[in-house]
RNA sequence: UGGGGCGUCGUCAAGCGGUAAGACACAGGAUUUUGGUUCCUGCAUUCGGAGGUUCGAAUCCUCCCGCCCCAGCCA
């Protein structure tokens, strides 16, 4: 059984100890009903994702349902768009909601009738206050609200006026329904809530049919009862909501009512997850799309070469509460790593190439070395480099002047290249203007082709490299941290001046083993020495291939000085 | 300011009156043809603070302090 899957099953937190009293109880006949609701205006992030793991991991855990419902009462800004992603983001995490598709949209007539239910039971009324009046009238956090001149209109007129705003007979804003509670109530929710608007836009659903939309307050609580939901499971800040919830659904609703829940949401160092924000990034063209590999999106953690059990198993570990938190982003990336590790075939490939010429090895001659695609998993297989006597490898593993403790190639040195031969360090050419090194010259000890030199002598540093006439050339692209700062949206003004301006470099030509001409966009690969790259699933192309660097492996050596 | 929440290691987070789990991070060390993996070891005498109850308190009581949410015809 693998980490994710363990500590699915054996998670607790406040919320499954909740449901085990309701059980215990019999709350609910033992039946057990989530739902996941995002409002289709927007991707869905890590955040959703957390939601996500928890309603559905709610529902498989106590054999009961978790409904995925689009809260789509405010048409402005949903689209189909928005509900196809979401629907993919969540099949691609792992969950499946059967044929437990449903849209609020559908619930329009119902609610509408639940509303003048609430009218007639004088509980409702028509507001004609414009919305800064309505604003005034609610009072303030330490004066008590007053009540609307409208607040006293009798049921006949209420139902005929809101019968008329069904039928379009007045402009936006013109009026509203209200739930009739309490305008000095303490919790200004609860001080006449707007329940209908008026909202000449057409909806990506149910097109011009209405005019009037009900408000999230109304609409949620209902929509969860019609569904038979038992735990409402929401963000903290709904928690002055809930009074609202309860009041409405008592009205209404005579048995089987829904319990609503709140917990903290998720908040990433280095990242946003407001959808107001990601938002704006998309379409400032801060980042490519909501798919961009740099963003907390669930399409730009898929693209990135992120997998579904890392994210998932990352939401377990993080855990459940009711703590405002900021979880550092080195969670994830450990939980990414930690499943890539198991998971990815190592092979080589180098990112900023330095010429290596084996003087000693024959002109034209090449061989071919078998590689283990794994070093503990003799199970996934070989497969073949070819070695030749011109090589790339990494810059930054040959140092003509080298720090104290490094392993790798520079003047006097051996190295053992990795899978292949120890060589040895010759000489170097330079650049005569820039000085730069343009090759490097070494020689091979031809009795280290199967293991370790027949004298003894102990090689410290082991690189990577790429036989250079048969590597495959490629552009590879490393991300870094979106933002500078560990908390974007808590910071003073525009939190884009807190946006990384690094957190790109596309890198090419970059040099692969040839093994990677089999390369699928989406697969990911650990390419040894340097981190988990996945081929791009947008623009890879055979005789293109681009790469994105997942993340980088750990690296507990830190160049000092 | 009225109301609603929350304060346990740098960051998450268990703990539910019997003497502070775990994870990440960090720091050492071992093994290693990836400075990876794996494996050891260390890392809160103390739970926002102060009083009190109790044989015993992170857990119960009182007061205080700090942070978050609410004044959309958004969700």
């Amino acid at each position: 059984m693998n980490t994710a899957q363990s500590n699915t099953a054996s998670q607790s937190d406040f919320i499954r100890e909740i449901i085990d009293d309701d059980l215990k109880t019999g709350k609910h006949e033992g039946r057990i009903a989530t739902r996941f609701p995002p409002e289709p205006n927007g991707y869905i992030h890590i955040g959703h994702a957390k939601s996500v793991c928890l309603n559905f991991g709610i529902a498989a855990r106590y054999g009961g349902t978790c409904n995925l419902r689009l809260d789509d009462t405010d048409p402005s800004g949903e689209s189909l768009e928005y509900v196809d992603s979401i629907k993919d983001n969540i099949h691609w995490l792992g969950f499946d909601w059967g044929d437990r598709l449903f849209f609020a949209s559908d619930y329009f007539e119902r609610l509408y009738q639940f509303a003048c239910e609430l009218i007639k039971m004088g509980k409702a009324y028509v507001c004609s206050l414009n919305a800064d009046e309505i604003r005034e009238y609610r009072g303030n956090f330490t004066e008590p609200g007053k009540e609307s001149p409208y607040r006293s209109r009798s049921i006949e007129e209420n139902l005929e006026l809101f019968t008329r705003m069904r039928a379009g007979e007045f402009e936006d804003g013109a009026h509203v329904l209200r739930a009739k509670i309490d305008m000095s109530s303490p919790n200004i929710v609860m001080r006449d809530p707007v329940i209908y608007r008026i909202k000449r836009e057409p909806h990506y659903r149910t097109g011009a049919k209405w005019v009037i939309y009900p408000m999230y307050d109304f609409a949620h609580c209902l929509s969860d009862a019609l569904e038979g939901i038992t735990h409402s499971i929401c963000t903290l800040e709904f928690e002055n909501n809930r009074p609202l919830y309860d009041w409405i659904v008592e009205q209404l609703i005579e048995s089987h009512r829904p319990q609503q829940i709140e917990f903290a949401r998720l908040n990433l160092s280095y990242t946003v997850l407001s959808k107001r924000m990601l938002i704006e990034l998309v379409e400032e063209g801060y980042v490519k799309g909501w798919d961009d590999p740099r963003m907390p999106t669930v399409a730009g953690m898929r693209r990135r070469g992120y997998t579904p059990r890392a994210i998932r198993n990352f939401c377990a570990v993080i855990g459940v509460a009711k703590n405002e938190n900021l979880v550092d982003i080195s969670v994830l990336e450990h939980c990414v790593r930690e499943d890539l590790n198991e998971t990815a075939p190592r092979a080589m490939a180098v990112l900023k190439p330095l010429r290596v010429v084996i003087d000693n090895y024959p002109e034209g001659k090449s061989e071919e070395f078998e590689c283990a695609n794994h070093p503990q998993k003799p199970e996934m297989g070989m497969r073949t480099v070819p070695f030749s006597r011109i090589l790339y490898i990494e810059q930054d593993d040959f140092q003509e002047n080298p720090p104290g403790k490094y392993k790798r190639l520079a003047p006097g040195q051996e190295v053992r290249l990795r899978n292949s031969y120890v060589i040895r360090y010759e000489s170097i050419v330079k650049d005569q203007k820039s000085g730069e090194i343009v090759e490097v010259h070494c020689t091979y000890d031809a009795e280290t082709r199967n293991g370790p030199p027949p004298d003894g002598r102990k090689i410290k540093g082991v690189i990577h490299w790429v036989s250079a006439a048969h590597a495959i050339p490629a552009e590879i692209r490393i991300y870094d941290r979106l933002f500078r700062v560990p908390d974007p949206a808590g910071e003073s003004g525009d939190f884009k001046d807190y946006l990384n301006p690094d957190s790109l470099e596309v890198l090419s030509p970059c040099y692969l083993e040839p093994s990677f001409k089999d390369a699928v966009p989406g697969n990911a690969y650990q390419f040894e020495r340097l981190g988990y790259f996945c081929a791009d699933s947008g623009d890879f192309l055979p005789d293109r291939p681009v790469f994105n660097r997942i993340v980088a492996l750990r690296e507990s050596w830190v160049k000092n000085s």
